[in-house]
DNA sequence: AGCACGTGCTTGGTATACTTAGCACATCAC
DNA sequence: GTGATGTGCTAAGTATACCAAGCACGTGCT
């Protein structure tokens, strides 16, 4: 059997994933130890994860959704496992619109905040 | 330590959804191979889970879901697996929730942002 | 110099998701 | 009748998600 095996399930998508949880558990300062902790997994499983070495199975994923108090829809997509093949224009923009909605802004902090945010995504 | 509720890894949901697929499946006109085919599984494997003997995996739902022409978000509620008890309302934090799930920006960026805007709304 | 405690990572094993080969019973044609 | 083809299910094995113990390194404290 030389045939080419190619599943249904890319192996570069996990990684990103890893990568997004490493950074969401980064910004909400935690280590691996805690968020393990509160995700109900081992922090040595949670290592593997956030480099892409595994690919964390649905309730795990969702329980750590939960524990970075993320949706456990932001995480499944962030997994690719959710498709929208519906084409669902959801949450797209939330920066921009979050900040041009907040009330604790001035007109002015706006502007930065976004002339900041954009510089930011200049690249992309 | 006093509420034992189940936990993650309650098995109760998941026959539920068993008799989901299977009343899917039969709705479609499917034998169990047909579908097993069209989501690249094996037709065994699809009966234990149809029975509740075993809780597939997300892409494997997400195939199942695909095949049954469902989205897969339907399948992962009926899996008990999005249940957004995450936190309770997404758009609900405003910025700093959108700066932390944007995918266009780096950790670095998103913790730069997010305390540019702390200090906007820290003083008012 | 130590040691206590933090971090993330490696090792080796167990549990379980998943597959391939085959069983038992149906409903057809011959 | 026998066989060919359908159905769902069982058994035994492989792959992998996941865990417990411990390693290697860093930082502060006495």
């Amino acid at each position: 059997m030389s045939d080419e095996e190619e599943k249904s399930s890319g192996s570069d998508a996990w990684r990103g994933l890893g990568e997004f949880i490493r950074g969401q558990r980064e910004l909400a300062n935690l280590s691996m130890r805690q968020l393990a902790e509160i995700a109900k997994i081992s922090n040595p499983y949670l290592s593997q994860v956030e480099r892409g070495l595994y690919k964390p199975s649905a309730d795990v994923l969702k329980n750590i959704a939960n524990a970075l108090h993320l949706s456990a829809e932001t995480m499944y997509s962030q997994a690719g496992l959710l498709d929208n093949s519906g084409s669902r224009d959801e949450s797209h923009h939330g920066v921009e619109h979050a900040i041009k909605v907040d009330p604790k802004l001035s007109v002015d902090q706006k502007e930065s905040l976004i002339r900041i945010y954009r510089s930011f995504t200049a690249g992309s």
